[in-house]
DNA sequence: GCCGTTTTCGGCCCGACTGTTTTCAGTCG
């Protein structure tokens, strides 16, 4: 039987909700799936273990009937309903509205029709010619249903946040030098900060919105127009990517800013709040409904000040808690990158890095960090030629007389990447391991293992006691490598339990631990070092995106490990604590 | 299907763009 985590009991409500909604069920009824999905997605805790107590309902936007449902997948894999629905509309219909374009009315009236049931079907269907005459799908829109397969298939990979990023801000450049135009912005899952993006958003200020959709059109990364309308333009770019631009007035600014960075969950509930209180909210402004006069708009922060809220940051706006907690007048304390004292996972070239200590030093110094980590691969990982003991003495050599310079540069640190083997042993006998300042421990092999044996090797490893961090814990790489099978709730409380920190690593491919296991972590109060795993000096800003997913993750700076003083930074160390 | 300062029924967020059923439904975010 498949093991069910937060992430596959959500896929399973939106899958049942996209069917209902194909099968042209209720409106609100599908919704209440796809809500529940996110709030599963959203939730802090195992799936199973909420089930197991007895919690779902606890879980907002879950009541009897979806709770019986996530327990009767736990307990058995079957999905109450799945079968009645899917002889209504098989499941490979959904593969359809994962079209740019086509939604669920068409798709049900192309199965209905004509019996199609997939993207395959339906290339074979418009190469036939099998549409012409099917009520609704005039040329235009067959036409654009074959673009749309295309993007469909050549777009389906989000892309990393970095990349998404250096893409938006080419296009903001762009923008701000259009005549006319105020302001222009990032919005969406980009000012989220979110780990990976899909379409690029970007907000423009402006009185003349046509001219400026004109010129958006004209622009030199724009490659296709897909729409164009007095406010609104989707173009593909250069980069192969979409991109989403919105044009308001100025005094609607703040606004069209809240509205646009979304997410739409945090949206939805903010307008439902709203509406509660005889106010609706949009892009232009917060409106008064009963006599529709506009109360504010300039601002972003009035919005939320109008519905009794602080603002609050981007990266949380997630509808994950963040209204409810606004509502009782706080917002989480979040790190910044001002926060940052350190880094303690970096490589040299002793290993796999390509910078020297020294250049990793010098890097560190001109970032003011009181204090660098010295941690490259230990000896078990013979790929990259993992330090042996005379390496190791020869490069404490090179720290000791570093660090007697005295010229005000970081304080550099002992430390090293050890690998956790097939039974959560690691590479050096414990009278070496108590040399180091501390120890990093991650796993580096073994991707295919069972849930029970990769998660025992966390576990095995996290009762070291000179195991102070655990690195990359998930082991995923985005978009090209899937985490290790891990039961998260049992390492977090492990991790709680032995005092082992996790590494959230900066890297922005890794992004690991993610936002929510780090609220996860958060709530057990397990502390976090935000580590770039740097393996040239150049990564060192890599921190940046460590820094937004911790925030995402709702981290405070007295969660950090290396937001502390170098003296307090130790003290948190299991190594420093009294056995 | 969920939920409650509208409280166990009757509601459930809001607007832009496109193509076509030419007055509006479908799709998207």
């Amino acid at each position: 039987m498949p093991a069910y985590d937060n992430a596959a009991i959500a896929s399973a409500l939106d899958d049942f909700g996209d069917l209902l909604e194909i099968a042209g069920e209720d409106r609100y009824r599908f919704l209440s799936y796809h809500k529940a999905a996110h709030a599963v997605r959203a939730w802090d805790e195992d799936i199973m273990s909420t089930a197991l107590a007895g919690r779902l309902t606890e879980i907002p936007g879950i009541g009897a009937k979806i709770a019986a449902t996530i327990t009767s997948l736990l307990g058995s894999g079957i999905f109450p309903g799945m079968d009645e629905v899917t002889a209504r509309v098989p499941a490979s219909v959904i593969e359809l509205i994962r079209i740019p374009g086509l939604g669920p009315k068409k798709a049900k009236a192309l199965f209905d029709e004509l019996g199609i049931a997939s993207i395959d079907g339906l290339e074979q269907a418009i190469a036939e010619g099998r549409l012409a005459g099917l009520p609704g799908f005039a040329e235009k829109t067959v036409e654009n249903i074959v673009a749309g397969i295309g993007r469909y298939r050549s777009l389906s990979e989000r892309i990393l946040l970095a990349d998404a990023l250096s893409l938006a801000e080419t296009l903001v450049a762009g923008l701000k030098e259009v005549p006319g135009v105020e302001d222009a912005a990032c919005a969406g899952s980009i000012r989220r900060m979110k780990e990976t993006v899909g379409d690029i958003d970007v907000l423009v200020s402006a009185e003349d919105g046509p001219a400026v959709m004109a010129a958006v059109r004209e622009l030199p990364v724009v490659t296709e127009v897909i729409a164009s309308g007095e406010t609104k333009t989707s173009v593909m770019t250069t980069s192969g990517r979409l991109a989403d631009v919105r044009v308001v007035a100025p005094d609607s600014w703040g606004a069209a800013l809240q509205y646009f960075t979304g997410s739409a969950e945090h949206n939805v509930h903010l307008r439902e709040i709203a509406k509660s209180r005889g106010l609706k909210i949009n892009e232009y402004g917060l409106f008064r409904v009963s006599d529709g006069e506009r109360l504010v708009s300039a601002c972003e922060e009035d919005i939320y000040t109008a519905l009794g809220m602080p603002v609050m940051p981007p990266e949380v706006r997630e509808d994950a808690g963040e209204i409810e907690l606004a509502l009782e007048g706080r917002v989480p304390e979040l790190v910044t990158a001002g926060d940052i004292r350190g880094d303690l996972h970096a490589h040299t070239v002793a290993t796999d890095g390509r910078s020297t200590l020294e250049q990793n030093r010098a890097r560190a110094a001109e970032l003011g960090y009181e204090y660098l980590g010295c941690s490259d691969h230990a000896y078990d990982l013979r790929m990259v030629g993992g330090l042996d003991l005379a390496q190791l003495e020869e490069q404490w050599a090179r720290i000791d007389e570093l660090n007697a310079l005295g010229d005000g540069g970081p304080v550099l640190l002992k430390s090293i990447e050890l690998n956790i083997g097939d039974d959560g042993s690691v590479d050096y006998p414990p009278e070496v391991l108590a040399r180091f300042d501390y120890c990093i421990a991650s796993l580096h092999h073994g991707f295919s293992q069972s849930r029970e044996q990769a998660t025992r090797r966390l576990l095995v490893a996290m009762e070291n006691p000179f195991v102070d961090i655990i690195g990359h814990p998930t082991g995923r790489l985005l978009g090209r490598r899937d985490p290790f099978d891990l039961d998260m709730e049992a390492v977090i409380d492990k991790a709680a339990e032995t005092g082992t920190i996790m590494e959230l690593n900066a890297h922005p491919e890794r992004l690991d631990l993610n936002d929510v296991h780090l609220r996860m972590a958060r709530k057990r109060g397990v502390r976090v070092a935000i580590d770039t795993d740097a393996h040239e000096a150049g990564q060192f800003s890599h921190i940046r995106w460590g820094i937004a997913t911790a925030r995402r993750g709702w981290i405070a700076p007295g969660d950090v490990l290396n937001a502390q003083p170098l003296d307090v930074m130790r003290s948190w160390l299991k190594r420093s604590r009294p056995r």
